[in-house]
DNA sequence: TTGTAAGCGTTATCAC
DNA sequence: GTGATAACGCTTACAA
């Protein structure tokens, strides 16, 4: 022991009598190895209370141990279920989650990411949407071989580098379920452009729509930005309607509820006078009142496998799942119309 | 250059003439140089593409660039606002942010803090409450050399190792405020047993209360757990007493909420039969109708403060403020009691 | 199965 | 001011 500081491979080797590359094949499990060697240096690892230098291995490695997720200020609902399934996929092991925000409309944007990458050399990278439709981040990765996994709701890429939920068909069985209800005249808040959800989510819609043999009406189509006030403003639209709408499918949960808040103010009762569907299953769904029927999206399978396909090899990545179906949950805001 | 890689110190050094100290000494700012040398490096690092290995820089100087928020599983959009901040802090420098939840009641607690901080051995913690009024973990901080900056609702520490909201007069001020709309049958919707804020915010409601010459009514001061759930509990409880008060301080915006709800199902108004007030300000709180009346809690100042607190001198992080007042937010949950 | 020597890319020491 | 040389703690050849 150097004095001071913590116990080092070389006080290991020392105590244990063996050299300090046979303590970096205990601390590496490597299989070539006697058992009562392996026994032995543990033995010692123990009583030193040794912790192998992370920051050592990352340089002689080349490789940091440390997943990061990059993101482009997402829903704060959102951006924390994404840690949590990664902090499940890390969980055991060395890595840790680092997490990073970017401004896509900086000019600077790709060499803002160039830099951390090249800074932090994170072992591998989370892109969440939309930054992970971005093919120049993607190529950046590529070039400074970082290991990537994008989060989507299409399978952008192979197996290895995607997860995605099945947006557009999961729409479509929301749309379809409150079709089965009776509704005809049924509203769509988009979600905003430059995302890819958004264009799924409405063609899930437009199959549903479709399917049941029903026009789309072009005057129940309203933009939203996923933001609440956006599907406040966009249900106050549907509302002053000469025609409004029975029922609503807004793509993600806040807007939902900001179009449960604009028909609240309107006298409009939910779910007697119009149903309401959202996406997302985010927490608020079921504190609102009445509760949120909505799309539940696993962001949290997703994330955990997501780190699972980035720590492993390139193929058991690919063995991996990269589809994670979202499923519709019934709660209170979807009746049959009046 | 090596061939393939990426530039190191020695290419920069062989392409400038002179020595890896001298480059080092030119990425590191030393004062001591030449203006001609300096210029002359700078030239070729920007030729080069040159970017220091951080991790060769932090086996060197023992540290990691790295700046780590510990939390025991907050509220999102808490979580998301102190790493928001945090982030104000380290942009434009080298460091990283690191998030990583423990769990308090799993026996390995220390253990698994202790694990943490000598593996990633990050520059600094952001310790975020509960977790900040630990002083087992602080003491771990100061026993593995982590630098380290606790947030909480009162100065639990020197100066340099704290910021702190000031969540007893803000709450002493929103109740005077309710008091002063003629409100005398005020309840009080507590946070979790464990954390100082909760302490503090009933604190707050009980000098206000004292203040005015009004005495505390048992039977209005109901249990909470910061849950919208546990929000909608104490309501329910509230609105079934004999004489239900006329207005209700809920010591967190998502229990505010809870029982904004608790009380919609039942039939009483907001505001004309009941006032509302919350604590924190979050985003939500202006998404509900009626609008919440709630204290603005200033999270994200806090954050970027103990960021720049971890990175400075501990004389500089001394000087940085503390205490960062918050203040009422007047919206529309509140009016004169009928 | 184990050990030796040479890096990984940077900074600290101490000369010049 | 600047430059050899030795750390920092670990891993990867290559031997033994």
């Amino acid at each position: 022991m150097n004095g001071a500081g913590k116990p080092t491979i070389n006080d290991v080797a020392a105590a244990a009598g063996v050299s300090k590359k046979t303590v970096s094949r205990v601390i590496n499990k490597s299989p070539l190895l006697s058992a009562s060697t392996r026994e032995k240096v543990e033995g010692v690892i123990r009583d030193l209370g040794f912790v192998p230098n992370l920051q050592a291995r990352a340089l002689a490695l080349r490789r940091n141990f440390i997943i990061a997720a990059i993101h482009d200020n997402p829903n704060a609902q959102f951006l924390v279920n994404v840690q949590q399934g990664i902090q499940q996929g890390i969980a055991g092991s060395e890595f840790g989650l680092m997490v990073q925000p970017f401004d896509r409309s900086d000019p600077a944007f790709e060499s803002e990411v160039r830099a951390f990458l090249e800074r932090q050399r994170p072992f591998g990278v989370v892109l969440l949407p939309p930054i992970s439709s971005d093919e120049a981040i993607v190529a950046l990765c590529r070039e400074t071989g970082t290991r990537y996994v994008r989060m989507g709701s299409i399978k952008m890429d192979e197996a290895a580098h995607v997860v995605s939920s099945n947006d557009r068909e999961a729409v479509r069985d929301a749309v379809t379920h409150l079709i089965g209800k009776g509704h005809r005249r049924i509203a769509l808040i988009e979600g905003p452009e430059g995302f890819t959800s958004p264009q799924e989510r409405r063609a899930g819609f437009e199959e549903a729509m479709a399917q049941a043999g029903l026009a789309v009406d072009p005057a129940l189509v309203r933009p939203g930005s996923y933001t609440f006030e956006s599907g406040v403003a966009a249900a106050e639209c549907l509302l002053a309607l000469a025609a409004p709408p029975t029922a609503i499918f807004a793509s993600n949960d806040e807007m939902a509820i900001g179009a449960m808040i604009a028909c609240r103010r309107a006298g409009v009762r939910i779910p007697e006078d119009i149903s309401i569907v959202g996406f997302d299953d985010t927490p608020l769904s079921s504190h609102v009142w009445p509760t949120l029927t909505t799309v539940h999206w696993p962001i949290v399978d997703m994330a955990r496998t997501a780190a699972q396909k980035l720590m492993g090899s390139e193929d058991a990545a690919g063995e991996l799942p990269w589809m994670f179906p979202s499923t519709l949950v019934e709660r209170g805001s979807v009746v049959a119309p009046a």
